[in-house]
DNA sequence: TGAAATAAAGTCAGAGATGGTCAAAGATAG
DNA sequence: CTATCTTTGACCATCTCTGACTTTATTTCA
């Protein structure tokens, strides 16, 4: 017996494989009516179904006209990445392992040099003004956003 | 299903690229009157989209033949506008007001579109998991020293 | 000429419309 | 029986819309 939640699954993933792009818009409280449950539902399906590691990034907005913006990317890809910078999810990632991985995606031709750096200045300790744990999930996220963003854009 | 004030953003958006000089007058009655909404929300919507960060100053004049001056700020030196714009990044910077400054960025040449995408990967609110005020602290540090770099750098 | 009327535009706080987070309770698989 | 997955609801954050009140400029007319 699918529960609720795999069945949203599958709804969404529908509409995504149906869509030109692999880019979606749908409403958190659509989706909550036809199925009959609470809205914080969907967040769980998207956090547990829709995230980097199964080939999605999500973006969202609020207020009137607010939507989820569910984006396909290239899983494999994806995987490839994230198995070698070894960020699990909330794994602690220190700066020196983020400049490392930075340097690889430079070695490997899938960022340049100008966008190594530009990412350094974003995620190096002195721009996440918080205590060192902090500092390190937060750049566990930042660079899984990132290199959603990368496997669906390609190498340059 | 964009909200009013993403039509109303749009049709001046509109007007302001089809004139000669980047330079349009309009009345905010007339606006409100074409998008049925009330007076005030053309302010809102220029408050919100046609800021400075986005490039845009906004002029008026009340009583018998009032009306809005929307001017689309020419791009100018690389230099002169980063030192501008980094007088504008205080403290707390909201995810609108860094995706406005980033839009501006690539408009100037300084970043280009896919600089930009890979930036906000990584100030998005998604990659910033904590609160509210930090989120905003933590991108202005970001911002400044992104900013720190082009300046160095020059654009690109 | 100067006060009153008229015709804009500006401000701001509050209501409305979405989406987000988190922890606890409930359900299910091994 | 226990670990994991799902469901729920209370509370939070953000974006948009509205209306009452204010400010400024022009026109009218005594």
């Amino acid at each position: 017996m699918p529960s609720i939640s795999d069945m949203i699954e599958k709804f969404i993933l529908n509409i995504v494989e149906n869509s030109e792009e692999g880019i979606i818009h749908i409403q958190r409280n659509d989706l909550s009516t036809r199925f009959s449950c609470v809205p914080s539902q969907i967040n769980y399906v998207i956090k547990t179904r829709f995230n980097i590691e199964r080939g999605f990034l999500v973006e969202s907005k609020r207020g009137e006209g607010g939507f989820l913006k569910i984006i396909k990317i290239p899983v494999i890809q994806t995987k490839v990445y994230l198995d070698r910078i070894s960020v699990g999810i909330n794994n602690y990632i220190g700066s020196e392992q983020a400049k490392n991985f930075l340097k690889r995606l430079v070695e490997e031709n899938i960022i340049s040099e100008r966008e190594m750096n530009i990412i350094w200045q974003l995620l190096r300790d002195e721009s996440l003004p918080c205590d060192k744990e902090e500092k390190g999930y937060q750049r566990g996220k930042m660079l899984k956003n990132l290199i959603g963003y990368l496997a669906k854009e390609g190498g340059k």
